[in-house]
DNA sequence: CTCCAGGGATGAT
DNA sequence: ATCATCCATGGA
């Protein structure tokens, strides 16, 4: 058992605030994989580890981030206020790349729940099974496993259409001349451009992968949470709102952290979707302007 | 610009 | 027990 210091820090907020998708909780212990090592973590005031190394621990939930400086940056509106009280404590977690990237291809379309099995299942079926404290886990299965896979087995972890673009990603990934690391020396535009060429990334999936495992802060994923909410407290007399027009001001208005504010954003609108509900069949938000 | 694919949980009726 | 809704990429 090791003992890790970790101020400004909330495992569970962190774990679940859908920017990972392996950790599964039991109470306050949370049992899951870091790279190819079964991690068990629980937070105590300070992190306790088995079988955790402190070096990839720290790097891992990135305790080095200085979360203070970070929340003393966002802009001071009243949903950033409310998101940032209500997160204290998250941080984006460093995610190994090709895990990150696979991950977020399964993700498009779905919702977090789905999200999960999806990765429970890649990793049951293709990963390394890890034992911790008698509970099993399994290791994200390389791309060169994914590669070596088929689409049909692919479809049976209920990846649907996303198990062609996952198949021909991870095959540029294992022997098609991408190497995810190397494309770390990238500026953030260029790193976005030759995400997107992956079959099965467009410009959210690239923005999350940039935030999650290349530690691009500035990278700004909208999603539909994120698009309500940014419609809402943003825009709600805008008439006329397209993905450029959007883009450019969560550019110009978030800034260098804006992919904390976005992630702040995001888990809070999520946690607090039942207030938010509108009573009428088609709205959630019923402040909201219909689009086109 | 619009429409659709594919699919399992979730919520509404 | 049905029925509708959630979800984002890529192609038509």
């Amino acid at each position: 058992m090791t003992k890790v210091r970790a101020p400004d820090f909330d495992l569970k907020k962190t774990l679940e605030s859908g920017q990972v998708f392996h950790w599964e909780r039991d109470g306050a212990r949370f049992f899951g994989a870091i790279g190819d090592r079964a991690a068990l973590v629980e937070q105590r005031g300070e992190l306790l580890l088995t079988n955790g190394d402190e070096t990839v621990i720290r790097n891992y939930f990135a305790l080095d981030h200085r979360l203070r400086e970070i929340c003393a940056s966002f802009p001071k509106d009243d949903a950033m206020n409310a998101a940032q009280q209500f997160c204290r404590g998250l941080r984006i977690i460093r995610q190994p790349k090709w895990e990150c990237l696979a991950t977020f291809i399964c993700s498009s379309m779905k919702q977090v729940v789905h999200i999960r099995q999806i990765s429970h299942a890649l990793r049951e079926r293709f990963g390394e099974r890890r034992k911790i404290n008698t509970r099993v886990v399994y290791t994200f299965p390389s791309a060169d496993r994914i590669a070596a896979s088929s689409e049909k087995e692919l479809r049976q972890c209920a990846l649907g259409y996303r198990a062609k673009n996952l198949l021909a990603t991870a095959r540029r990934v294992a022997h098609g001349g991408v190497d995810l690391e190397q494309l770390s020396i990238l500026s953030d535009a260029d790193l976005r451009s030759r995400l997107c060429e992956l079959p099965g990334v467009g410009a959210k999936v690239a923005n999350c992968v940039m935030l999650f495992g290349y530690e691009r802060l500035r990278a700004f994923p909208i999603d539909v949470w994120i698009e309500r909410v940014l419609r809402a407290k943003y825009f709600s007399r805008a008439r006329k709102l397209n993905a450029g027009r959007l883009r450019a001001f969560t550019e110009r208005y978030f800034g260098d952290q804006g992919g904390y504010a976005q992630q702040y954003l995001f888990h809070h609108a999520r946690m607090t979707k039942t207030k938010a509900r509108g009573k009428g069949k088609r709205g959630r938000f019923v402040t909201l302007s219909p689009v086109k």
